[in-house]
RNA sequence: GGCUCCUUGGUCAAGUGGUUAAGACACCGCCCUCUCACGGCGGUUACAGGGGUUCAAAUCCCCUAGGAGUCACCA
């Protein structure tokens, strides 16, 4: 067979070279630990925390290597593509901080290494399926998808492998003259890789997370071009992460079993590999068993449900870093002003078994993240959420800037402030009772006060009232009241002898708060009262009196 | 079914042949305390199972089991 004359009949317009395009993508001028490391997106319209997380190991690999980090659309599957979905996937990003040096944009490209379309690197992808044909390492496949799916039935009852190969690849050895009559036909096909791998051979691949890896070679004549001639993820990965210099491929662990494919074909082009970063899927529990986290059946695996629960990108960041680099904790804890960034990120730290999204957990990291944050700065991100996504409450809370942000800080001062914030959609619920429009009595009167102490309680409270004191002050009055109507000073006095006191102080506290505050919990009364001012704290204590 | 990856408490995990097997979250108890939080102290709970190798195994090898992924002209 004459490859030569094959490639002409199969690629009659394509006219550069490999050299070409190796020209014109030349290796990058860049230290030489300097990493080059990409996120490709398929512009599906879901952007979910998978995403996120391989995308903050490709940011700080390249980042704090001093390399380059770039977005590439990998959009080879026309059908499955959604409108707009690579704005979506470029606001998500944004959104959450995180910056590329080169790649797909909006409207266009930014960087010498593109198109980072990779529809729009169809003659490229040819060019290099050309050169594979010249070389004997591909063919054209005429079969239907008829025929693939007969011959998938009949290795299924025969117990076979599944697969386009040995005497399966029926395609494999067409005369040129067949090839040309098809052709001449119009008959559509696509373009196969003649592997020579070996069903027994096992191949070792250095993984930057796992080690050597021993996998077994292809020995699948797999697709490399799809009948409208735009080439297979596989193919279109190979030929993008090499032009365009790429150093660490980090990609989630389903990639793993086309590995071998990979490698084979970045082996036959005659290219360097990069080198492999397979991460563990983000797990969720179902009943008592750990699953893949799914698109469909699990919502917090959207980017978005952060996103409308209202969780600061920089929580979001920080639990996903927590789970992605087991050190980075202990690093925190002994760091807890320094800048994110600063953190040394290796991939060598990275768990290779699957990480439950711990919502608990999430918690906790996202408070211990807002604590730090100043009370201007959360009034500015809540506001902005606010605005999306509680029009309502967003009205009073941004009435007063001043009063918004004390309320914010109640607690907060002091060797060890309160952590009471921990998303926007729950900090909504905690400070709704600084507003008028959104205050009600949440909780019950504690029940050991009778209507006649709660009335003496309110007026005592009520007469004494004075805005000037101090917190000891407030609180040497309350102990009055507490003491006059004959409740403990000390809980603990009431719980050692109940039947010689009527309640205790605590009592006393709980009918005020919740007159002023409507809840049974909550943070220091009478600094709250101060913020609330004297007007409205009269007019809250007034309405719970009973006739 | 083939191939591959994974397996230390409820969860995330440290651990690279000798440790009383860290730490964090969660849970429980106590302390602090006007409530809640914060903080402090303490506690329950783990090397999937079985064989080897070795003076010594969570750690190395083999087998089994369980979980996950993949086997498309999807990525």
């Amino acid at each position: 067979m004459d490859y030569k004359k094959l490639a002409n009949l199969l690629f009659p317009n394509i006219n550069k070279t490999s050299e070409y395009y190796e020209e014109l993508y030349p290796m990058r001028e860049l230290e030489s630990d300097a990493c080059v490391t990409r996120i490709g997106p398929s512009p599906t319209g879901f952007v979910h925390l998978g995403n996120l997380y391989n995308a903050i190991i490709g940011e700080r690999l390249a980042h704090q290597s001093g390399g380059t980090f770039y977005l590439r659309v990998e959009d080879t599957d026309a059908k499955r593509e959604v409108e707009g979905a690579v704005e979506m996937v470029l606001s998500a990003m944004k959104f959450f901080g995180i910056e590329f040096d080169e790649g797909a944009t909006v409207d266009g490209d930014n960087g010498i290494y593109g198109p980072y379309r990779q529809r729009q690197r169809k003659d490229i992808y040819q060019c290099y399926a050309k050169k594979l044909v010249e070389n004997g390492l591909a063919y054209p496949c005429f079969c239907t998808e008829e025929e693939l799916s007969s011959m998938r039935e009949n290795q299924m009852s025969q117990k076979l492998n599944f697969g386009y190969y040995d005497e399966w690849a029926k395609c494999r050895n067409l005369t040129y003259e067949n090839i040309e009559s098809h052709i001449k036909n119009g008959d559509e096909y696509v373009l196969r890789f003649k592997s020579s791998g070996d069903i027994k051979n096992h191949i070792e691949v250095l993984d930057g997370i796992r080690g050597i890896l021993k996998v077994q070679e292809n020995y699948q004549d797999f697709v490399l071009l799809k009948s409208d001639g735009i080439p297979t993820y596989h193919f279109a990965h190979v030929i993008d992460d090499h032009l365009m210099r790429t150093t660490h491929v980090v990609r989630g662990e389903e990639w793993l079993a086309t590995l071998p494919i990979h490698v084979q074909l970045f082996d036959a082009l005659g290219f360097k590999r990069p080198l492999y970063c397979h991460t563990a899927q983000l797990m969720k529990m179902d009943g008592d068993t750990k699953r893949k986290l799914s698109k469909r059946k699990d919502p917090e695996l959207g980017l978005e449900y952060y996103r409308a629960d209202g969780y600061s990108p920089k929580a979001v960041w920080e639990y996903l870093l927590t789970i992605l680099n087991s050190n980075f904790e202990q690093w925190r804890d002994e760091n807890p002003e320094a800048d994110i960034n600063d953190f040394k990120f290796t991939v060598e730290k990275m768990s290779n078994s699957g990480a439950l999204v711990d919502m608990m957990k999430f918690d906790d990291v996202s408070r211990a993240v807002l604590v730090k944050v100043s009370a201007s700065d959360i009034y500015d991100e809540f506001s902005e959420w606010l605005k999306e996504y509680d029009s309502e409450f967003y009205k009073f809370f941004t009435r007063d800037r001043k009063f918004s942000e004390s309320a914010i800080d109640v607690g907060r001062d002091g060797e060890r402030p309160r952590m009471d914030l921990t998303s926007w959609k729950q900090a909504k619920e905690f400070l709704s009772f600084y507003f008028d429009e959104t205050f009600k009595i949440e909780d019950e009167f504690p029940l050991n006060v009778d209507k006649n102490d709660k009335n003496a309680i309110i007026t005592k409270y009520l007469d004494t009232l004075d805005f000037n004191d101090d917190k000891t002050e407030w609180f040497q009055k309350v102990k009055n009241i507490t003491e006059e109507l004959g409740y403990a000073l000390q809980p603990k006095k009431y719980k050692k002898n109940p039947e010689l006191y009527k309640g205790s102080i605590s009592d006393v506290s709980n009918v005020i708060r919740l007159g002023i505050i409507g809840r049974n919990n909550s943070p220091d009364i009478w600094e709250i009262s101060k913020i609330l001012g004297e007007e409205c704290v009269r007019n809250r204590i007034n309405k719970i009196k009973e006739d």
